[in-house]
Parts: C-alpha cells; structure tokens; sequence
DNA sequence: TTGTAGGCGTTATCAA
DNA sequence: TTGATAACGCCTACAA
C-alpha cells in the first residue's frame, strides 16, 4: 500500500507538504503542488480514511440515517438531499438502517467512527430519541417526524403535519359519502406517525358527527405489501361492513387492493382505498392510487437548510411543518353498490 | 471520549490485557476478564473503529456493494444475505452506489477502508471489472451478472441465465400469437446483462423464422416508471403494429403499462407486456405481471456459499447459472382485437 | 514556504 | 497470564 511517505519520498517534499496539498492548503508552493499532485497521480495515491479520522476531530461530512430500506418516500428523499450535499464542500455519509434497529445509537456509532458535523434522521422513533439522544452533541435534524414534549438543544424537526393529513384522508372519504371507514396502520404503540395519522382519524369522524371505533376499524401491519394484504383480511373479517380504506402508506394500500381483489372487490366501485406518502409507484399503479403526497423535496430542502443553520449560523432548533397535498388518483368513488348489495 | 487507556487505568490492567478481553482472546485470567468487562461496561466504552482498523489487517467482515439503491430484487437479495451472515461470526459492509458509479473503484475504496475478507458485488458493469479488478485481490463474487471473456482468480459469478430468460419472454409473447413484439431495456453499450437478454430475444426472433429489428423494436430506457414510460412513447411512435412488449425490468414494464394505457390501450387485450426480475410488485400489480422471476434466495445462497468456498476453501472461482420462472400473471394475452382493428 | 516530531487509539510482538 | 512498547498512516504544532 502507498503511503504518504512514499509520495513524499518520490516527491522530494516532506510528509507535511504532501499532507497540505492533499488538503488543499494555500501555504504551498505552486512547484510543490505541482510537483506532488503529479506523483499523487501516478502511483495511484489514496490517503487511508482511517489513519485521517483518527487523528482529524471534524471531517467535512454529514451523516445520513435512513429508517427501512425500501421506503420509496426516504429514497426520494435522500437522493435530493445528495443532489444539495454535492454542491457544497461537505461529503455525505448515508446509513441504512433495519426498520427497527435504534436509530439513536446507531448515530452515536457514526458520530464516533466518522465524525460529521451533522445528522439527518430519516424516520425515527422518539422513544429511542428520548432514551438516548442526549449523548449526541451535534446538530440534528429529524426528517418526517416529530418529536414532541422534549425538547434537545440541538435536535430540529421537519415533517409533513401528520395529524391534519390524516384527517384530509378520512376527511376525503367521507365526502365521497363512505362512513364504514377503515383504517391500515402501524403500531401505534411503536410508530409515532401512525399514532399521529390515527388521531387525525378520530378528529374526522367527530367532525363528521361519529366516534372511531378502534377495535373495529383499526388493523395493524407492517410497512410491506404482503404484511398489509393479510391486514385487509383481518379487517374484512371483523369489519365486513367497510366501503372505504385509509392506509397509512402507498405500500400498505396496494397491499390492501390485491387482497380486496382477491376477494372479488372491485376498486374503487366496490371499495375505495386511499394511500399515503404520494410516492411515484401511486400514479403508476392501477387504479391510480388516491394518496396524501408528502412533498419529498421541500422535507429535503429545508431539512438540509435548517441543518446548515444550526451548524453555521448557530441558531436555535425548530420544528417545522411542511405542506401536504392531497391526490384524487383514480381509486376512491362514490359510494353506491356496496349499499344497495347489503339493503 | 472515553479511550481503552482509560479502562485500563481504571481497571488496574494494562491496555494489552483490556485489549485481549475485548477481542475475546482466552489467554486472560478469568478474574481479569471479570474486573474489565465490568469496567467497560460502567464506561460504556465502545473501541475506535477507526484506530482499530488502521492496526489491523483483516477484519472479520465481508463487503456488499449495491448498485442502484430502489432495485427490489437486491434488497431482497440484500436481506437473505443478511440473514446468512447473521449467523456467522463475520460482519456485513453493505455500500450502496449510484447506478452509474464505478463499483470496481468503490470496491478499492472500501478494501482500503475496511478490509473485508470477501466482496460481493449485486449488479456490476463488467467494463468496470475489466478495468479495475485486477487490483483487488481478495475474493469475490459477482451477483446476476457474469464477466465473460475475462477471467480472474479470485472472482466467481452467479447470475440467472439472462440469455435463456430473454428468450424465455419472448417465447412467451409468440406463444400467445403475438409477432409484433416490442422490447424496452437498457442501454446495451452499457448494461451487459440488457445485451444478453436482447441476444436471447434475438434467438427466440429466429426460432420462430423472423429476424429482430432493433432500430425499430428496441427502445433504450433507465430502470425507472418515467424513464420506461417515455421510452414506451418513442416505441409507440416508431412501431405502431406492436401487439406486446418485453420490458427488461418489472418497474420498466409498469412505466410501460401507464404509458399504454395513458394512449387508450387496455393490457392484456389491445396490448401485452411482460417484466422481469419477479419482484413482490408484480404480483401485486393490476393485472399481476407477467414476468421471468429471478430467484432471489438460490441467488443470495449460493453467492454466500461460493464466497466462503474460495475464502476458506481456497477454491477456484466458479460461475454458476440459477434457473429462473416464468410466471404467467394476467398481463399477456392471446392477439386479437388490435389485428382486427388494423385489417 | 517547508520540515521535524509527536500523537490519535488500537493491536501485536516480545519479555517478563 | 500479564505488561511495555513499537507500529499503523495521517495531521498539525512548532521550528526553521
């Protein structure tokens, strides 16, 4: 392996010049610049990353912590998140993570090992931010989550207003003229955004004059197609009455869509399903799924602005909500049939 | 930060035994061992990866580079080589690339970082391995992909017979009377494996006494609904008499789908598509997919398995073929309507 | 502008 | 079974 040294050896500078053109320094001579970025090429030279980190205390790189890989939202939005990053001088460091490891201490790792100057959650638990996000020091930014009633002194939130999202769901179902409205979530003891999404539920009902029924119309399932298809069976059983559908992801409503077909449901004649996240699969996917649309590039935009105003400017964390939109697709209709079939 | 010098001071031990407790060497008394873990636990201390790595030579892991982060079929394959993994006393590495990156030269990058035991590569250009394998020399395992006309002592292969599987799509469409058949892949310059199931399409054209024009049935196209949707457009406009499509990828197919449909076409009576790759999504699409189902846990397995055969074993490099499926779905149907409209 | 030397936290070698 | 001590490759005072 070719070592600093060896450049240096080969160059006829010391370690220490190579070392500050390597680093892009301005206190070194054109000739030796010149000099040793040519040997630099030639043999190849790459500096070893972890000689650097050990002894550097601040690398110029954010850090990613990405919640569940193929959350099609989280892939929108890191890939805009890179596109930010790559303009600047900072390098990115993206993480992926199971969908229930412990975000926290994962971070607390990545802070050790790679030393960023920031983090960016995407997804996360705020127990796991309660339990243990005191250890971390550095300015953080939680992506489409909130976490609510703690306060950390570096710790900024931005996410899509979950509770009134939820609402606009349900709220778009009842204007459809459904009222055996059920829902497909997360566990609401573990997610905190299903929990929030849920509460929004309720508040449409009571607007519309009726009391949600947990017990009757809530399922729970995980964030996967096959996990929600089984959930709409379940729901089906206990709730058979049902002429509408809330699930809290695009994921988990084509889930729900194939087991309703299976079983002889037309979408949206017989039963209408809505989605949510607005990922790109909704508008490809047949009937165009009626989804709320997370707005991926402004939650990545101002996560990473925000981000860069604590680092930079210092200032003080907050918690931002970001607009939602809501998608009519093609799979919410009228309610009719279904009613006159059971009359 | 806590260093293991101040376990050792706080322990009463020397570094070299709190270093040997905690890479569970069993030259260490037990009392010793007692007294530091107890220490290290109290401190919560973790060891620098970074220090730790830049000493040693061979750490217990394995590599995993991924090239395009949404590909369904990798994080299945991903997660099964997790679970193997798991199990073992080594560590996973997973990278995930851009679909354009060089992963020969990332996989250089994180042999530096890292040094992993093994590589295992999920998608690759073999352009890029001619190029720049030959520096790195420790095994590794090419996955649904093969480097032809290129051998290296040190990398094996396991891929789906792209060749057989191109053909076996096609076959499929002329089985179902079709012979107006439109394909949507990569750009074969690039995409090795898009080349191979073209020359399998271009066998299966010949089969059935007809020779395939690529300038008019071919149409280049990313790995995306937009881009397969655009592509689908071009197709439309250059080969109208098309009655089926073969789209080298599931998510290919259904940008295609809401391209044919957008135009007024109904899948699969005017027109019929197949996929690839046998991802969940296709099933659980309207109408379920037709498509070649690569298998994903032969894949994962067997790679694993060769993996550990040319580390342990010190075998040969082997390339292995994993048979694939054709799954039939509901999106081909047997030509009809659209010969009508036309005569 | 350049060079020398010390240290980052760990593991490994060698003696004790 | 333990403990000094010398690396690993790089960065950074400090000196020249």
């Amino acid at each position: 392996m070719v070592t600093i040294k060896d450049i240096a050896r080969e160059s006829g500078y010391s370690v220490s010049t190579v070392s500050r053109v390597l680093n892009h320094r301005n206190d070194v001579s054109p000739d030796a610049k010149k000099k040793i970025e040519e040997v630099v090429e030639q043999y190849n030279f790459v500096p070893n990353n972890n000689a650097k980190r050990l002894k550097q205390n601040n690398s110029r790189s954010i850090g990613v912590l990405v919640k569940g890989i193929s959350n099609m939202l989280f892939a929108s939005i890191v890939e805009e998140i890179q596109q930010m990053i790559g303009r600047t001088e900072y390098a990115l460091a993206v993480t992926y993570l199971d969908e229930d490891a412990d975000e926290v201490e994962e971070a607390e790792l990545l802070c050790r090992d790679r030393k960023p100057i920031g983090l960016l959650f995407l997804g996360g638990n705020p127990e796991n931010f309660k339990k243990g996000f005191s250890h971390i020091d550095i300015p953080c930014v939680l992506v489409t989550n909130c976490v609510d009633h703690v306060e950390f002194a570096n710790l900024s939130s931005v996410t899509t207003d979950n509770i009134a999202a939820g609402k606009s769901a349900v709220d778009a179902l009842f204007a459809a003229g459904h009222r055996d409205i059920g829902i497909l979530g997360g566990d609401i003891e573990k997610s905190y955004t299903s929990l929030q999404r849920l509460l929004g539920c309720k508040e449409s009902f009571m607007e519309h004059g009726m009391v949600l029924k947990q017990e009757t119309c809530y399922e729970k399932a995980r964030f996967s197609y096959d996990s929600a298809y089984r959930a709409m069976g379940r729901l089906m059983k206990k709730y058979p009455q049902v002429t509408a559908v809330f699930a809290m992801s695009d994921v988990m409503a084509i889930g729900a869509i194939r087991a309703l077909r299976d079983m002889n449901y037309r979408i949206p004649e017989d039963i209408s399903v809505i989605g949510f996240d607005g990922t790109e699969l909704a508008e490809y996917y047949n009937p165009k799924l009626a989804t709320i649309k997370q707005q991926y590039k402004t939650l990545a935009t101002r996560s990473v602005e925000i981000l860069f105003a604590q680092i930079d400017l210092k200032r003080d964390p907050i918690h931002e909500i970001v607009p939602f939109e809501f998608v009519s697709g093609e799979s919410i209709g009228r309610i009719n049939h279904k009613e006159e079939q059971l009359l």
